[in-house]
DNA sequence: GCCGTTTTCGGCCCGACTGTTTTCAGTCG
């Protein structure tokens, strides 16, 4: 079992509490970093209690092992609730702003009583924060700038944000009598890179009764009809629930999957085949067709079940019409696991931890990518410490765990382009991912160049997350994203799909249009810690929309092939 | 608040960047 989750967002909000509040910030720190001890070391807090080993954990001292026993014993913490009642709310909510930190938030609240984001708005409006000590006009029309950005992305969640909060409201709608079952539909199904709505489709044989169910269930949702409810989840965002009689529910699903454009695609056949589509039912001469499952109504059609990822236009439809499904990449076809941390940098798993997770999930060999000295924020390893940690990869391939473990490296792209490790070093290394971590506003040029010259550098093989964007946070940086994925087509070199939910970098949609010319790709976990392995899945997904097929999909090869192709592809 | 072959007090991932200053504070990666 893993850590107590409420527990880990109570510590880390009672840390930025104590920062708003004005106290030492290394002991606001020491809040935090227990939240991540206990994350990361996967503790089950009522046991550690109970067992009287919490102290033996890293940075948890008598005031934290208090914290958390009054927790488990009481279920929330005095501090907690005592700097609640002193911090205003707002001022958590405007630390979520880019370059607003808990000094700022504080001076805001203090020289101007701003606590909500839509104060620091107005406030802005009318020009009043220029004039507070420390902040300026420059100052004022980036966090104006900030305050939309925030709005935009308010509501919205990440991919995997969405999926877990699936899993929740799956499991509570399945506890309620006469559920068939609960299926996601809508953009989540399609796996969009952001996620504006949740919507599930809830199906049953009695839907008048469990609407009646559903209301008791959820007082606060808003029915639109008898047979739709809005409520809201995580974050705020709306969650849809649509209640389907289970004779049509494959019809159902179809519509609520969407795109429009795939819809309207799909509707177009059936009318020529004299069918008479309509929101809550397919119909022929007036009667509803029985339709419980999207394959029954794909096969109406002699077509094959067009898999969600790929209904975002309605083009797939033709080609799936004129020439079957392509063959994409699946999870099934997966043999690397590459672009991986441990806790050599800042990763929170060692090496052996991670290979066999890696090996659990049924991959044959991982690359361990730790960061080069330039990124010392995040543990970035010397010479030195690189050659030790080649030791010990030497030492588990040694002891034949099952998976084989590649020397790489995520080394970082300097701002001129050149690498963070000389040539010596970078040569002895099996595997080299250069990547982008700083000097994130050069211009369109020179960020450009400084792309392409990684790329030329005969020692790397996969420019990592080129664009640099973080989704709902952070635009990508000027470059010609265009050129750079033509270099590396030129020079033979392979370009990540970064599949970090945060990022999904390169994006599906530059990539696809590189795709029929014969770029290859990694899709990379970027692992920190053995569960984020699991975001591959995302990046194949994505990979799918952009119907990229298995070979070239690097991951896919096997250990030899994968060393060949890496040696081919760095021999100038 | 935590920690300790720098050890019971005084540090705490360090440097770049930005905008504000006129020598630095706050934030970020």
């Amino acid at each position: 079992m893993g850590a107590d989750m409420r527990l880990v967002e109570l510590l880390e909000e009672l840390s930025l509490l104590l920062e708003l509040s004005g106290e030492n910030p290394f002991k606001a720190q020491a809040y935090a970093r227990a939240a991540r001890t206990l994350v990361e070391h996967e503790i089950d807090v009522h046991r550690a209690v109970a067992e009287g080993t919490l102290r033996q954990l890293p940075g948890i001292g008598p005031a934290l092992e208090e914290a958390i026993t009054e927790y488990v014993r009481t279920g929330t913490i005095t501090l907690y609730e005592h700097l609640q009642q002193q911090v205003p709310e707002g001022l958590l909510e405007l630390t979520q702003l880019p370059n607003v930190g808990p000094k700022r938030a504080r001076q805001l609240y203090e020289q101007l009583g701003i606590a909500s984001v839509d104060a620091l708005e107005q406030a802005c409006r009318e020009h009043r924060v220029a004039t507070v000590k420390g902040f300026g006009v420059k100052t004022e029309q980036a966090l104006m700038e900030a305050v939309q950005q925030w709005k935009h992305s308010r509501f919205r969640l990440h991919l995997h944000t969405a999926l877990r909060e699936v899993q929740r409201w799956r499991e509570r709608i399945l506890a309620l009598p006469d559920v068939t079952s609960v299926v996601v539909v809508g953009t989540l199904r399609r796996y969009a890179e952001i996620i504006e709505e949740i919507s599930l489709l809830v199906t049953t044989p009695f839907p008048e009764r469990l609407s009646k169910a559903l209301r008791k269930e959820l007082p606060e949702a808003v029915a639109e009809t008898g047979t739709r409810f809005a409520a809201r989840g995580e974050r705020g965002v709306r969650i849809w629930f649509e209640l389907a009689p289970v004779e049509v529910a494959g019809w159902m699903l179809f519509q609520g999957t969407g795109s429009e454009a795939f819809v309207a695609a799909i509707e177009a056949e059936l009318r020529a085949r004299g069918f008479q589509p309509a929101p809550h039912g397919l119909l022929k001469d007036g009667e509803v067709v029985p339709l419980r499952t999207e394959e029954e109504l794909f096969a109406l059609l002699g077509l094959p079940v067009v898999p969600p990822e790929l209904r975002e236009g309605g083009e797939i439809v033709a080609i799936a019409r004129q020439q079957g499904l392509p063959r994409l990449v699946s999870r099934a076809d997966f043999c690397g696991m590459l672009h991986v941390h441990s806790t050599w940098s800042d990763g929170k798993a060692s090496i052996r931890q991670m290979a066999l997770a890696a090996k659990e999930l049924g991959y044959r060999y991982i690359a361990i990518c730790d960061h080069s000295p330039s990124a010392y924020y995040a543990g970035g390893l010397s010479y030195e410490r690189l050659k030790q940690q080649h030791a010990e990869i030497d030492r588990l391939n040694a002891e034949d765990l099952g998976i084989y473990i590649l020397k790489g490296t995520e080394v970082d792209i300097l701002p001129d382009g050149s690498l963070d490790y000389p040539d010596e070093t970078l040569e002895q290394l099996e595997l080299v991912v250069a990547s982008v971590h700083s000097h994130f506003k050069q211009s369109r040029h020179e960020m450009t160049s400084r792309l392409v010259r990684a790329l030329e550098h005969p020692a790397v093989h996969i420019l990592g997350h080129a664009t640099g964007r973080l989704l709902l946070s952070r635009p990508p940086y000027e470059v010609d994203i265009e050129a750079v994925l033509a270099t590396a087509l030129r020079l033979g070199k392979i370009v990540e799909l970064n599949a970090q939910p945060y990022r999904l970098d390169v994006s599906w949609e530059y990539l696809q249009r590189w795709r029929d010319q014969g770029l290859h790709i990694a899709i990379n976990p970027d692992a920190h810690s053995a569960a984020e392995l699991e975001y591959t899945d995302l990046g194949i997904a994505l990979a799918r929309k952009a119907l990229f097929p298995p070979d070239q999909v690097v991951n896919t090869l096997s250990l030899e092939e994968f060393r060949q192709f890496c040696r081919r592809h760095t021999q100038q």
